[in-house]
DNA sequence: CTCTATGTTTAATT
DNA sequence: GAATTAAACATAGA
């Protein structure tokens, strides 16, 4: 589920059911979630709040309290958060619930995530880790010469480059895969050994992806995304451009499909 | 049974 | 210091 737009979409989904809602219970018992924090700190700094506002950098969440307290939340592998009826009973691999009352209205928003990689933290200001990520393409807005200045220094392949959170925030491995497919940049290229123009072309590739990743229509259809993956997964298939068999090899210990005849390598 | 997985962190190694 | 690699986390699906 989670790159940058399913997270973009988790946002906006959250931000309709919490916005301006007071919680009137929070809990959350799992020690691996909520890393660091503690179930009593989840719940005493939630209930009786009302939401302000809800953020997203990156594969990061922010929900904003009135009082400026803060619960970030990051997906991991397969974290999601979903709007129940009040009283709901409790998923097998829910681990957060939040009840909130909206205009008169109860009801209650779950956080779910059978792999447990997702992690919640509750504070009174902004942790590092939301701190230390790079701008995101879409809160920040993203130009080829930025993009280009942070590349510019690194040997690293272009694809591992693209994925440091630091560097640019929200890119995971559809994302790079996709985006490097489109500007027809071998992922293995040396970061610093792109042109101008090669940026540029990413950049344009990273929105077209984003755009249509985040189409109403795209979401609407079960397959997730629509049809903005058009090579991930897809290795032995040939390329939708060009034909030949798609390849697959391990980058940064990701799985990475291209095309090995249009993807072009770029040396210094 | 085996293999793979949209993420991140840590340790070990080059 | 920079970069790479492997492993770990925990579960589900093919």
């Amino acid at each position: 589920m989670p790159e940058l737009p399913d997270v973009e979409i988790a946002r906006r989904q959250l931000s309709r059911w919490l916005r301006g809602a007071t919680i009137t219970q929070a809990r959350s018992t799992d020690r691996r979630i909520l890393r660091p924090g503690s179930p009593e700190a989840f719940a005493t700094a939630l209930e009786g709040r009302t939401v302000r506002d809800v953020e997203r950098r990156g594969k990061w969440l922010k929900i904003l309290l009135a009082d400026g307290t803060r619960v970030f939340s990051h997906l991991g592998m397969t974290g999601a958060w979903v709007e129940r009826p009040a009283g709901s009973r409790e998923a097998r691999s829910e681990h957060a619930r939040i009840d909130v009352e909206r205009r008169g209205r109860p009801t209650s928003v779950r956080y779910l995530d059978p792999r447990r990689f997702g992690r919640l933290v509750v504070g009174a200001k902004d942790i590092p880790e939301w701190l230390e990520l790079g701008p995101d393409p879409l809160v920040d807005g993203l130009r080829a010469d930025t993009l280009a200045a942070m590349l510019d220094r690194s040997r690293r392949p272009v694809k591992v480059a693209l994925m440091d959170q630091t560097m640019l925030a929200g890119i995971g491995n559809i994302l790079a895969i996709e985006t490097l497919w489109r500007a027809r940049i071998d992922p293995r290229s040396p970061a610093g050994a792109l042109s101008r123009a090669d940026v540029g072309a990413l950049v344009r590739a990273l929105h077209t992806v984003l755009r249509r990743a985040l189409a109403p229509r795209a979401r609407q259809a079960s397959d997730e995304w629509g049809g903005a993956i058009r090579i991930y997964g897809r290795r032995g298939s040939p390329c939708p451009r060009c034909g030949a068999p798609l390849k697959r090899i391990l980058l940064g210990g990701r799985t990475t499909t291209f095309c090995a005849r249009c993807q072009r390598l770029r040396k210094r």
